[in-house]
DNA sequence: TTAAAAAGTGTTATAATATAACATATCAAA
DNA sequence: TTTGATATGTTATATTATAACACTTTTTAA
């Protein structure tokens, strides 16, 4: 099961087509709404591709703001350990490497 | 408006009560069904409550479960910032000390 | 190549989580 | 002791997400 490089359905490219054009974490009934020209018709159809895109890391869900964003990674084939920065002003959001954090909650764990 | 030392209300001190007596964390309407006996009727009761005991520091919302834990940290005050190590086999939790996280994210967005 | 397995789709219905709105009550501070 | 802030009780509703089922497409491997 190729991870990055696996090829997407219809409505998988869809979804991950908008959230990469957007600017910001969209929430999944404003997914629904952007898709309907592009055939999707119901909320499942939305959570069905995010949670194929969540699984091969090309997304990944903010809990905090029940939202989701296309990762900003080349490649990236992480759907764990992800973490954001967000401005609680203007609501900008960025994504953290993953290098560091991965080890350093592993050593509070120990 | 004091915080940690704030007197709580009924409803607040139920909530929380009920969460510090709990080995994992609840969910809001579990709350509800557990609190009835105490007088709590309705979701807005226990959200009101929830959010007043986040807001001193008393409660974390635990954001990828929407669930809610009661502050392992004695005097804790600090309604943000928190973490959690999560096992995803058995769903314990233990909270993270903020002594290091917030510098290191901190120097992430600089 | 083709049958079987795996993955995806479409649809309706419903579950789970959270907030709006409004009237009333309580309590602390000036 | 009235005033302003905070909390309460209640009904209704908004938002987020999944269940269930029938069907189709794609992949795998015999």
């Amino acid at each position: 099961m190729a991870l990055s490089a696996e090829k997407l359905t219809n409505n998988q490219q869809t979804v991950l087509d908008l959230l990469e054009k957007s600017k910001e974490p969209l929430k999944a009934y404003a997914i629904l709404y952007d898709t309907q020209k592009k055939g999707i018709k119901a909320p499942l159809q939305v959570y069905r591709a995010l949670d194929k895109l969540i699984e091969i890391g090309k997304v990944h869900k903010i809990e905090s703001r029940n939202s989701y964003i296309a990762c900003e990674h080349k490649n990236c084939n992480s759907s764990t350990s992800t973490s954001f920065l967000i401005c609680e002003t203007c609501d900008q959001v960025s994504e953290l490497t993953q290098k560091n954090l991965p080890s350093y909650f592993a050593k509070q764990s120990e």
